[in-house]
DNA sequence: AACAAATGATTGCGTGCGCAACTATCTGTC
DNA sequence: GACAGATAGTTGCGCACGCAATCATTTGTT
């Protein structure tokens, strides 16, 4: 751990410039969907959850996909079951599990906010970036979350 | 904000690898620096102090840079004060300000976790990439920084 | 000089979430 | 079939931080 290499001017404009620039941009999106109620915690479980087939999930299997400790998930469904916009369901073969299934009013709402969201991300980011930019993001990070993952 | 175009596959490949790999990789940089007894805001606020001119920074500016809101700030500075990191010394031009200055514990503290720090930065990403996932992600996360902070 | 508006910092309160401990259920081994 | 260990989820507690309100001080207007 001695010393390594100090970052060089490209290393390092990419790393401040994708700090702050984060930071930044998760804020942004956070008060694009403020208006309708949820916040991207929000939005993104019912997001998570819209993809699973038939739209439920295992709460357990949700809160890795969110990077949510389990504690962490129990808490968040606790707001979106009081709004209404997903419902915990029991398993009755394996007694343990619940899932996380979406409610219509879940559902509606997501149609709803979806394209706002869309249009965000577009809006803040993808749509300021250059083809082989989107391409090298791409794949950079598929990298960094890959060796993440393993390590 | 009817409906704007969905992402193509490159897209939504870098959108959602950025954002899952960011998540894990400020979980992991935190990891890395737990051991000494600091969190990565601590060691955010340690960093961009020593690069301040007398290694102080005003409050005010020093909760602009980190991303903090002016009573996120003063929070946390009581947590590095308490660990005398950092004194709070008072302006006497302007009796409204004050500073943050580093104390030689916080700057011996610093010099010993920036490496550590460093070497996690090129490990879980930089050590990754080629020049040119570099080179584009400092300037795509440029764009995205320089249009948020003037929107 | 007087006072309204701006600026810098702090405090009370609420929210989100992690950790560790706990309960309930299931699985594998003997 | 009994029991150790694994797995799913919840709860108590604590920390970080944002918002709105507040206080102190300075600046700008007249």
């Amino acid at each position: 751990m001695a010393s390594p290499r100090w970052l060089d001017s490209d290393e390092m404009k990419a790393w401040r410039s994708y700090i702050t620039a984060s930071v930044d941009l998760m804020k942004a999106l956070e008060h694009d969907v403020a208006p309708h109620g949820i916040t991207m915690g929000d939005y993104q479980l019912l997001a998570m959850i819209s993809e699973a087939p038939d739209r439920r999930l295992r709460l357990c299997d949700l809160a890795d996909a969110l990077r949510l400790t389990r504690s962490g998930l129990t808490r968040r469904m606790a707001g979106v079951i009081d709004g209404g916009l997903v419902a915990r369901v029991q398993d009755d073969k394996d007694r343990r599990v619940a899932f996380a299934e979406l409610t219509t009013k879940g559902w509606n709402l997501l149609k709803k906010v979806a394209p706002v969201h869309l249009a965000s991300v577009r809006a803040l980011m993808i749509d300021h970036l250059s083809r082989t930019e989107i391409k090298a993001i791409g794949s950079a990070f598929a990298k960094i979350g890959e060796n993440l993952r393993t390590a």
